[in-house]
This record gives C-alpha cells, structure tokens and sequence, in this order.
DNA sequence: GACGACATTCTAGCGACGCTAGACATCCTG
DNA sequence: CAGGATGTCTAGCGTCGCTAGAATGTCGTC
C-alpha cells in the first residue's frame, strides 16, 4: 500500500530528473532555441502535459537546469581553487576554471547566467549552489579585506562579459588566455 | 517621371525609419518579447507583409535597430571623453557613460550586446559605429600603449558583464559606482 | 474476481508566433 | 483608355507554449 506510493514517487523523481537532463542535453547538442516543449516529451517518451505535471512551464525546466549548473560549477571552482593554493594563484585558477565552464557548456551557462530568469542572486532566499559559487570567488581575497565581496562581484561581471561576448562572436575567441592574465594582474588584491 | 520614382524611393526611405523606430519603441516600452511582427505591422500601420519588404525578417529589424544604437553609443561616449580631460578621467568618464547607456536604454543596449546577432565584431565589415564605440575605450589609453586594443577588450568586457548582470537582477544595481571605481582604479594604464 | 473511485496519461485543440503565397488595388506608360 | 508593373493586403501554413477533457490504467472494497 505504501510501498506502491513509494515507488510511484520515486518514479516519479526518476522521471523529474530525466527531464532535466533530457532538456540540457538537448540545449547543449542543438542550442535552447532547440528546446521545445514537443521535442523535449518526445525525447523523454511521453506527452507533452506530462511536463507540466512536473514544472509550471518551459521557464521552470530552465531554472533547473541552471540550479543543477549552479552546483556544478561551485564544485568545479571549489577543486580549482584547492588544487592552486596561495591567494594570487586560487584566483586565476579559479577564473581560468570559470571561463572553461563557460566555453565548454555555452548552453548551460546561458541557462545560468543570460536567460531570463527570477532565481534570486545576493538575497536570503538564494539557492545555496549559487551562493557556492559566489563564495568561491570570495574565498580567494583575504579575509581582513573589507572589500573582498565588492572584489568578487567585479571579477566575477568581467569574467561574465569576457564569457559571453565571446560565445556570441563579439570578441575573437582566441587570446582569451591574455586577457584573463590582464584582468587577474590588475585585480588581484595582493599588490605586486 | 523620375520625380515620382524619387518621391516613392523617399517615402519608401522614410518607412524604412519609422519601421526601425517603432520596433525601438516598443521594445523599450514593453521589451522585446513584446515586439512581434503583427504589433510592430498595426503600429507603423501597414500589414505585416510590408515589414518583409523592407527586412529579410525580424532578426533583420533587430539588427537595424542595434546598428542605430551603436551610432548613438558612440557619439555618447565621445561626447563623455573629450568634456573630461586627461586620460585617466577621460577612462572614468567613458565608462560611466557606458553604463549609463546600458541602464538607460536596457532594450536598446540588449539589441545590441546580448541578442544573437551576425553581426561582425572586430572585422574588416564591421559597422563603422561599432568601431567607433571601441575607439573611444582605446583612446583612453596611451598610444604608445602596445596592448591598449587588449586593454579596451577587457575593460569594455568588465563593463558588459556589469551592465548585464545588475539588468538581469543578478547583482543588486545599487553599488553601481563603487564597482565602477573599483574597476577603474585598478585597470587604467596610468599607474598609481 | 468484479466494481466503482481515483490517479495518471494522452489526444486534440486554442491562441499567438514568424513568415509567405496569391488575390487585389493602384499607378505609370504607351 | 488599355496593359503591365508596382505596391499592398487577406488569408493561411507550420510551429510555438500551454491546457481541457477524454481515455486509460490502477487501487481498495465487496
């Protein structure tokens, strides 16, 4: 009796899931102009109304899928950041891995970062992931300085605008390696 | 007889204009999810095939209107280096110029940096606007600055991710000017 | 095992989208 | 004034996100 339930609900995850990865995988193979709710049901075997039993709309699946994005990419700054000790070194390890992200899941991190989206960022009911993320930034400026959330929020846009004016052709995707060192030399808080 | 045509060809000219400005208007009055081609079509009062006879389609129109804008940023941003001597002020003064454009047009500013576009950055067909609005970040450096190309790279690139993030409710749009000084301080090539 | 009650899933369709074919009107030319 | 080019519109195609209501399957009770 309620094992059947038990299993119900955890078919259920099962199938939640499925749609998650089901619309990323889709999004990062053809681009999210790609994903729609038609092609996203096919994919996962069922109908259409069967995705909105599961999610409010097509936004939702988005948001997702940039929650679960949120979780890698803290993991994936946290393993640069510890493999890279020293402050100036944690920092542009930690920016080199965040630009990486970027360039190897495009679609994902749209999701994440330039799709519409009412997640909220810097606030109380922010999803722990995201606010990973951003501590990892945090992490790489000195404790005593004052400042260092202002640091990270700066680094943090220029890697944004670096990231996203290169996927979409606005800047020549090579000599990002220069540019990276540049931003890094000059806002770095260890002087020198 | 060559009147006629003259007129038609100025008429035809002046609805070309109106075209690209109402979808600029709708745009910034309601964003751009919010400008179709059959609103755009019954607000310049004409069908919608007419809109096909002027643009290739409605990437076209938005193209049309991001060219405009660039224009605009452009004479913007000159305006804001030349009243401000000096280079190191003239550096301050352009990005504050910068962002102001940004917050003040969002859907202006959207159509140009964020939309996809096909537009050629950095190229020998690049808009001559366009090209514009980078001199005026290069300017601020020295010229006998080897790497002032990279240096407005990076500084316009800092400045997009801000203005696209703080749009987006990702970082909160207060603190604007303490980012902006932050930036500043550390990557104007005039030392100290 | 048969049967209502309930939950789950699907078929079919709504309104809006970008875009276009073909009918219609209008104007210049001979 | 006729005929052809030019310009414009009506109507419609295929697709989108989303949903109502039918159909299907599953469950506890007799």
């Amino acid at each position: 009796m309620s094992a059947i339930k038990e299993r119900r609900e955890r078919e259920r995850a099962q199938r939640h899931q499925l749609i998650i990865t089901a619309a990323r995988e889709l999004a990062e193979a053809e681009g999210w102009e790609a994903v729609t709710t038609r092609r996203l049901a096919e994919r996962v075997e069922y109908s259409q109304p069967v995705l909105y039993s599961h999610f409010s709309g097509k936004d939702a699946i988005v948001r997702a899928v940039s929650i679960d994005g949120f979780g890698e990419l803290a993991a994936h700054l946290r393993r640069a950041r510890l493999a890279d000790p020293g402050p100036r070194r944690a920092l542009h390890a930690v920016c080199r891995a965040y630009l990486e992200f970027a360039t190897e899941r495009p679609a994902l991190y749209q999701a994440m970062f330039v799709m519409p989206t009412d997640v909220k960022f810097a606030h109380a009911e922010t999803p722990p992931p995201l606010r990973a993320c951003f501590d990892e930034f945090v992490s790489c400026f000195r404790p005593d300085n004052a400042r260092r959330e202002l640091f990270a929020e700066v680094i943090w846009s220029a890697l944004h605008g670096i990231a996203v004016l290169s996927d979409s052709g606005r800047i020549p995707p090579d000599s990002q390696g220069e540019r990276l060192d540049f931003l890094i030399a000059r806002l770095a808080d260890t002087p020198g």
